[in-house]
DNA sequence: TTTTTATTTATAATCATTCTAAATTTAGAA
DNA sequence: TTCTAAATTTAGAATGATTATAAATAAAAA
């Protein structure tokens, strides 16, 4: 089953309608290398949906967020929260200063939520791991004032 | 060397001052189980320094999450930015219902690092490792509306 | 001292996100 | 088809954490 299809039968079953704005935010969503933020999706839609409102995309986010079919991975060195479609355990690593996000597949990741759960108990619902550095790019330039995390 | 210590050496190396409330700041962060916000800081020291801004906890933390001694674990189902002065490589855990943040030493994070080194060619400066989910005492109550994260 | 610089403070400004109420769309019944 | 009720979208206002600004204070240097 492809990703869009992942999230599309989530709002589904949730009992929610496929609104032509939904299916694109999801489409966007599952498409994307990116680690959007909310504007940034309003802002590739709204060529589509030229009335679309950042309440909806907000909404929807929130509402695959609380079904569990997204993550939301937090400010990332800018002031923006972002989202992963991407619900495998994977690292995030993002650069301080270029603020470029990519995914690393990780072998220990895998074992961390067994781990974490006969630790402490808890019944699990997401993780958030992002780590943050210099991209071998960003490391060539010299380096300025630190970004505020 | 006490965390203590740490931080108010961090402060003075850099070539910063070891006013009052930075030390009553760094104090206050050394000494906490939990993960405070810039708000709880604020909160908590006010008594000693009644004029204390809260433009001085933002500063002071900025600074000190920009040297590499705070990380920063961004919301946590509230709407706050949490800070941890427990720069151990750890996983940390957030109850969705009660808020509450607590820590798991993890082997397997311990090896993230190299990991991710090795697959990126990144500079690794930090991390955030934030898992989520019900606490033992939460999951025995009836679940409610989702929170949003 | 006096001068310079760092720091704190109070307050205003910013801006991502959330809220609200009205307008629109939809699914299903008649 | 048309009607009706519920879901959804929309525009714009409101919220509130964080940041910026400029004046006041404190400390260091001369």
């Amino acid at each position: 089953m492809s990703n869009l299809q992942h999230l599309t039968e989530t709002l589904q079953q949730a009992g929610m309608r496929l609104t032509p704005q939904r299916i694109a935010i999801c489409k966007l969503l599952a498409e994307t290398e990116e680690h959007p933020t909310a504007a940034a999706i309003y802002e590739q839609i709204k060529s589509q949906f030229p009335s679309l409102s950042l309440a909806t995309v907000y909404n929807t986010l929130d509402t695959l967020v609380s079904l569990g079919a997204v993550n939301v991975l937090g400010h990332a060195g800018d002031d923006h929260v972002h989202y992963d479609a991407d619900m495998e355990p994977h690292v995030n690593l993002a650069c301080v200063k270029c603020h470029k996000i990519i995914d690393i597949p990780s072998e220990h990741v895998h074992h961390l939520d067994s781990e974490i759960t006969q630790a402490s108990g808890f019944k699990l619902l997401g993780a958030r791991v992002l780590y943050y550095g210099l991209c071998p790019a960003c490391q060539a330039e010299p380096v300025e004032a630190a970004t505020t995390w």
